[in-house]
DNA sequence: GGCCTTAGGTGATCTACATCACATTCTGCA
DNA sequence: TGCAGAATGTGATGTAGATCACCTAAGGCC
């Protein structure tokens, strides 16, 4: 498949759109292809879109201090990702989003987004519907991050992602879980 | 203001409406008044409502192992709250709502949520944009977790929401931090 | 008003995880 | 092919916060 077809079964999972309303929509993508380690948002910079994953796997982290990173979400294929804070509200980035493997994307600028769900009511039903998941997914992690320790949040995240444990270095790995590097590494190498 | 003015106001901020819209939409609304200490969602149940609070607080919350409480949010006039994954999926409870003061609500259907949707392309417009503001505000929370110490935390709640310290017993604000009683205690005692 | 339940404070101890330090691969690339 | 930097493993030690135990104060309610 490629990135229209990706894009336009995952949109019509959700939204009723035809042949010409889904082209329409499809005309307001930008394909994008990026290199393992390339950025594609920099704190600072300014946020006017969002990232359609076709292939390839991204990562959303935020850095503190200038020292520690800690990831929001990796982005597999037909997820979606930008720092949406930056991106509704106008301001710079606090996020950034980089490439861990070569990535090809559909970017999509939000003016382009908050038009289409303007015109076609059902584009704004397919994004409401993904806001949704957006939510729940992070909800769910919010109480997954309370609830429990290091251990089962690790292997939470392998039975959730298995693809990662191969395609991730350990040490996202441990951003993601929101550990240092070294207990993570005594977790799973204690567990034999 | 009244519970229709209050919502009328809430949503006109966000969609487009003439009054026969809102009118027809508020006619979906059943208001409900509930007394402190009492349950509107608990474990287990169907969950068929979202829940809109026009006065007063409630609590979304979840029970670990029977023992240990996590609050996942306070909902204050003007909020929404409800177990949304249990809502969404048609699946029972695992997050209960209650009442932390006695409160006044607007009770809506996900039936007719969906319903209205359909209907007004408005409708449909002012729910994404309350899912993205949630979605933000979980994501905001999450990296707090990650990033912050309880301490930090701590003063992030109050300076959001100053309300919460009169309004709300210490040790449910230990459950929203994620944190035991004792540990808050010693925190702001200590800081004098 | 008295009683019981719930809220809150505080000390002592325990533990998961951070941090620092250094050794050991692995990997990309000049 | 060899070397620099990145990724990973592992020990020693420090610390935030959990847990347990107990005490006091403050509400509801008969």
């Amino acid at each position: 498949m490629n990135a229209k077809e990706i894009l336009k079964s995952h949109i019509l999972k959700t939204a009723q759109l035809n042949d010409e309303q889904f082209d329409y929509l499809f005309s307001h993508f930008k394909p994008l292809l990026f290199k393992k380690g390339q950025a594609i948002i920099s704190e600072g910079d300014k946020v006017e879109h969002e990232y359609f994953v076709v292939s390839g796997c991204l990562k959303a982290f935020f850095i503190n201090d200038e020292i520690k990173m800690y990831i929001l979400q990796f982005a597999m294929p037909t997820w979606w990702t930008s720092d949406y804070g930056a991106l509704y509200n106008h301001t710079r980035a606090t996020i950034s989003v980089d490439c861990i493997s070569d990535a090809e994307v559909l970017c999509l600028s939000n003016d382009d987004r908050e038009k289409l769900c303007r015109e076609i009511h059902q584009v704004e039903h397919f994004f409401r519907w993904r806001t949704n998941r957006g939510y729940l997914a992070s909800q769910k992690r919010l109480l997954s991050f309370m609830n429990n320790d290091t251990k089962a949040r690790y292997e939470e995240l392998l039975t959730l992602y298995p693809q990662l444990y191969n395609l991730v270095p350990k040490h996202l790995i441990a951003a993601y879980l929101g550990v240092s590097r070294e207990t993570l590494s005594r977790l799973y190498n204690a567990q034999k």
